[in-house]
DNA sequence: CTACATCCTCTAGCGACTAGAGGTGCAAGA
DNA sequence: TCTTGCACCTCTAGTCGCTAGAGGATGTAG
């Protein structure tokens, strides 16, 4: 049972040290035991919480979808039906954003092509922004 | 010469009043003359500009690149080579942006597809989440 | 003239951190 | 033992791009 200092727990979880603080403040993760110089002392299972927390924030997921994520986990007897609409959710937030950024690198192609490396009053990217009537994919 | 009152501006240009109003303060648009009773009195000029910048921000630049794009607009005589880079380097990010959100939609949908609608302690959502390791695509 | 929409300024808040100031704790080498 | 130097502590304020609200002035239609 060695003390797992905060520098320690952001190594092993891949949180920074601020962010675990933060976390912690904005009551996400519950506040560890102290040492006696005041210093926070973490378990393992918090280690386990913070990759869950960064995990699921690389996926996309706002805090507090995570906060009810992680309510969820800790009580395993719940139905998971909860977790199922909120991965669905971001699943369709996801596949939307997708179709955008399709639409939006297609614009952006069709601009940085068309652009002559002149002047300005010939470029095709400065064209486009001001004329949005140019866009081949109108609906952003 | 009719006065475009600020709500006008907005509703030609797609630009909320308060954004518009915004947009001044932070010196993206020139502060426009003013009626006797104080009121903003815009020219067509700054509808223009502010479709372009609601164009440029639709198309997800920051401010910082629409400024820069927005005086290269002002100097038509200027190379075109930093909107160029702009928008290459705009068009990048979204590549990458793309190639992250595919990969995180595979893992989602892996999710969403193994849960069986039971309970948390057999619900994949949680399970991935807590395990990175159980990512098809961990390079996220 | 009155009602009501629109305008004005100003401050504070959002999410999810991040940066910095100013100070304390702790482990290792001389 | 002392000192060096890193890691830790708290707290406040800043980031980005707006958005919301308070509290009041102006403009317009009936």
């Amino acid at each position: 049972m060695k003390k797992i200092t905060i520098g320690e727990a952001a190594r092993q979880s891949g949180v920074k040290v601020p962010t675990v603080r933060y976390y912690e403040s904005i009551g996400l993760l519950a506040a560890p035991s102290r040492s006696e110089g005041n210093q926070r002392s973490f378990e393992p299972a918090d280690i386990s919480r913070l990759a869950f927390i960064r995990h699921a924030r690389e996926l996309g997921f706002e805090i507090d979808a995570i906060r009810t994520l992680l309510t969820l986990q800790d009580d395993p007897h719940q139905s998971c039906a909860s977790a199922d609409a909120i991965a669905k959710a971001r699943l369709i937030e996801v596949e939307q954003r997708i179709r955008s950024l399709m639409a939006l690198k297609a614009e952006l192609e069709i601009m940085v092509e068309g652009c002559g490396h002149g002047r300005v009053d010939q470029c095709r990217v400065i064209e486009v922004l001001a004329d949005h009537g140019q866009c081949t994919h109108p609906h952003h």
